[in-house]
DNA sequence: CCCTTGCTTGGAGTGCGCTCCAAGGTTCTA
DNA sequence: TAGAACCTTGGAGCGCACTCCAAGCAAGGG
């Protein structure tokens, strides 16, 4: 029986503690393992705290370029691998659906020609992401003057 | 054959125009038709941007005070309804869970002894929404940094 | 009277983003 | 060399929040 794949997020996210003494200014994102440019699986599942059924279904949807295969057919993992795992992580927080996910993917893999492309669903995604904060920050308003209410 | 039903969203959202003059301070988020206090469904549906189905099923699943009827048996929706409608629209901004907004809807049918846990409950989402904030903040720093790139 | 419009119900269906399963091959540790 | 831990695949299943359907009732206009 294999266990990893039912442990539902064991690290949580690599969410550090923000009350922590910030020593170092920036300590990459994602701790990886080692300098070595390829990991399994399992070792993306605890760097990105994604489960390993979810970056298959990732690579099926083509959500992810090319990933390299050892000689028997397991996935290594690169660190640019790491890296766009880390965006499409952000671009997950933002609620941009997969299917537009996919579709930046897809023009990375079309080369240099989709430049524009590119920013330009950048800049959309940059416009939704300042109304969502706008948003929320009404909200923010009416859960406190609700809080007041009840004080 | 009904319409109304499977028209999608007509006016998306009370949103007012952010370009225009703003003269009167905060016009009510939701114009309301008229000063009478009873409103068919598809006057709330008009005044919302929900559809029909959605009001029922909210109903359906507890998460409405009671309905009035007429005598025919439809609904007739009051201001406090509408005023209800309004803040589970913006709970529901927040990305809180169906079921969290039925939970208080318990707690606000249950009375004056619930004060202290709908005060919590409402606490709680708004360290939610706070954080919230923050990741996408931080996320709008990776799409900055991105778009400078393609620039 | 009939036609259209709008409303009613319980239950079934949809789309998204995973989530899991079964059956089997591979790799590591003792 | 055994056994545990880990990896592979296609396809099925799940939870959420709706979304729609079928069949029927009620009210107003021509």
């Amino acid at each position: 029986m294999t266990v990893m794949e039912t442990t539902p997020a064991p690290t949580p996210a690599p969410t550090r503690d923000p009350a922590a003494p910030e020593i170092c200014p920036p300590p990459p994102a994602h701790p990886r393992p080692d300098g070595q440019d390829h990991y399994t699986i399992s070792e993306v599942v605890a760097v990105t705290g994604l489960t390993a059924h979810t970056l298959r279904w990732y690579e099926r949807i083509g959500l992810m370029p090319h990933i390299d295969r050892s000689h028997t057919g397991q996935r290594r993992y690169r660190n640019r691998d790491l890296d766009w795992l880390t965006l499409v992580g952000k671009l997950r927080l933002t609620g941009m659906p997969v299917a537009d996910m996919v579709r930046y993917a897809e023009l990375v893999r079309e080369g240099e020609q989709t430049f524009a492309q590119r920013r330009e669903l950048l800049e959309r995604t940059r416009r939704d992401v300042r109304a969502r904060i706008a948003e929320l920050q009404g909200t923010l308003a009416v859960l406190d003057h609700k809080i007041d209410i009840y004080s």
